[in-house]
DNA sequence: GTGAACTTTCAGGAATTCCTGAAAATTAGA
DNA sequence: TCTAATTTTCAGGAATTCCTGAAAGTTCAC
């Protein structure tokens, strides 16, 4: 491995996370050099950073372009390939959650539901299907949120986390409220605050 | 593998899940075994049911303990240990982010501002830099929001996620009060506005 | 259409993780 | 303290995943 000492910590560190996570060691590190490339790499640039085979290196692209993790482009006069992350670090967090979704969530929420439907022969898988229930609904929450906030702009978003919690209070106090300058706030069915 | 229908495709598929996630599939299936659970199970129970050999089930229910993912209890004039998963699936989450960020996100954090107080020697590295302090700062915003709504009470926290993104209007309606109800919101200086 | 530059595929060995059975350890009652 | 019930440990075989080198495939310039 060739690398400056920071790049180098940071590299190995996500190597080991990658693991844990759903990733090999190898892919982990690639999408960490990549991150913190100043420009694109092409595949002998990685292979030569990391130390390790062509080959694998060209397999690790390959998963991460899948999860659309890094973008590939080309330098004109140049036949190879170039990769890179996303500039924006929100817009990783995006695709990240859409791919997940999209490889977890879905089938998950789809096997739920097709236990759902079906009609319990006993008591315990009659409990069975009612935690099954709870979970499904828990999950189409939590994705409902999370695409729904997805679609915010970033800046948006950073103000809306950075306010957290405390944005429960003005929500409470929007059913309080007698006089609204502006009033962009469309009327809706009044619900049982907690 | 002695279980009915219902039960059987849920476990299965918790155990692929698993896999793909940090944990292996046995331990995986021993979770979704013990969530649907009408009742505490013991080892022998889930080893009988699922299939694989008891000490297998023995370390799994050993690591859910110490993701604290399922509690031990004593059934009274038995010997055997019982386990069970919390009954509130709120709780469940709670727990599953605590855990994954003492694991996870305080080591890749203290890595990082390790990372940012280093001098760094080069262009290369000063841009390396730059990066991990947008990753620490975008991995500290989120965190912080987590903690910050776990402490909700589940029914509030629900109602925060079904509003979603509409709860930015409210926001940002702030704002433009003139004239508040019951005035329990504390001044802030004004923010930009996206 | 040929050849050089570059990329991908894939069989199989290396490394890792998983799982088991046997044995050791723990616990509670007598 | 002894014994039987129960749980835990752990060495090593089984299964899986990872990684490599060799070969095949692709692409572009000429």
């Amino acid at each position: 491995m060739n690398l400056p000492p920071l790049t180098q910590s940071f590299v190995l560190h996500f190597g080991e996370m990658g693991s844990r996570w759903g990733i090999s060691r190898t892919v982990g590190q690639i999408y960490a050099l990549l991150f913190l490339a100043e420009n694109p790499l092409n595949a002998d640039d990685i292979t030569e950073k990391l130390g390790f085979s062509r080959s694998n290196v060209s397999m690790g692209l390959k998963e991460l372009t899948s999860w659309r993790l890094v973008k590939l482009q080309h330098k004109p006069g140049d036949r190879r390939e170039y990769f890179s992350t996303p500039e924006d670090i929100w817009e990783i967090v995006r695709i990240l959650a859409e791919e997940r979704r999209k490889r977890e969530i879905d089938p998950t929420l789809s096997m739920l539901r097709q236990a759902l439907v079906e009609t319990p022969a006993t008591p315990g898988e009659r409990h069975a299907q009612d935690r099954m229930a709870e979970m499904h609904g828990l999950i189409e929450l939590i994705t409902r949120w999370s695409e729904d906030i997805q679609k915010l702009e970033t800046e948006t978003l950073i103000q809306l986390l950075e306010v957290g919690s405390k944005v429960q209070k003005v929500f409470e106090m929007k059913d309080r409220l007698k006089v609204v300058a502006g009033g962009k706030l469309r009327r809706r069915p009044r619900t049982e605050g907690q």
